[in-house]
DNA sequence: CCTTGACTGTTATGATATAACATTAGATAG
DNA sequence: CTATCTAATGTTATATCATAACAGTCAAGG
């Protein structure tokens, strides 16, 4: 899961990295939860990789910087980013991604781009009330919903065929 | 990956099970595929099987039948029946289920129902085209789409609190 | 006949994920 | 201040999911 060069400045991360990253602190502070070292690192791992990270990169990058070694170091600190909304679980890649909106609960579907592997969070607030209502229609009532589509990116549709 | 009891009749499988055989052999021979011994008894097993199937719960299926013993012998059929609409992968679970409308192409959504296992097949036009349109003012042009809900089916609520 | 291509099978390995338990470090009641 | 408790971190070991690479089979067509 090695990381392409950048394919668009939307995809570089640079402009908005620290915003995030605020947003994010400014979440587990307001909700009492506790960002800590190895938990701070992963999600600015996530937040500065262009695309999804895998579990064995986090923890690659994470041993290398004198956390653990195994495995249960990155599943953990990754499934603690996700239950708390700090990041998400990209099913489709076995992967994780930074939540781009930490401030605040929402919908989200990713757009996985196969030109370029960038991971892009769209709102998804219609597309979850749709699922919600077709759900519902069979008399189902939905908890999580995992919405996924792979594509082309906006740069990578102009610059292929 | 064991299956648990039935939990209704929607989900015994029983009324369409033919049904939804029939349909695919007819795509079959209608596009020319060729639906081999170890396919069809792959597709059997999923169209039969409560809830989605793993990879190794086919194979040991297979094996025990006489088929291949090795994980390419069930991953190649079951790539087979999702490349060809006859089958669905639900990432959420790493597991297959029968496609219920083999006879068309058309979206799907999956709800997987965490009490009872099951996974019910939803239409999803509605859910597509907003997804469509969410990714469209994004700039992304999809291909294809993962879309999975988690939570009760419509006797699971009933029964549970 | 014999080549070709699709299919089935195998061995071997890679990639993803978690269970179970040991250790450490912060908070807090006494 | 220290005993105690809990959350967090770390380890070993193993489970689970998936594919690469190659060998044998067999039917269709030259």
């Amino acid at each position: 899961m090695t990381q392409p060069s950048f394919c668009c400045p939307d995809h570089s991360g640079a402009q908005d990295a620290a915003s995030i990253l605020s947003q994010a602190q400014a979440r587990a502070a307001r909700l009492g939860l506790r960002l800590t070292p190895v938990r701070l690192r992963t999600l600015e791992m996530l937040i500065a990789a262009h695309g999804a990270l895998g579990a064995y990169d986090v923890l690659e990058k994470l041993a290398a910087e004198g956390f653990g070694t195994q495995p249960p170091v990155a599943y953990r600190a990754l499934n603690w980013l996700v239950e708390h909304g700090f990041a998400h679980r990209i099913r489709r890649l076995n992967a994780f991604t930074a939540c781009s909106h930490p401030a605040h609960d929402h919908a989200a579907a990713f757009l996985i781009c196969t030109a370029c592997d960038s991971v892009t969070e769209a709102p998804a607030a219609e597309v979850t009330a749709a699922l919600t209502d077709a759900a519902g229609q069979a008399g189902f009532a939905i908890d999580r919903a995992t919405i996924e589509a792979v594509g082309r990116c906006h740069a990578c549709t102009g610059a292929a065929a």
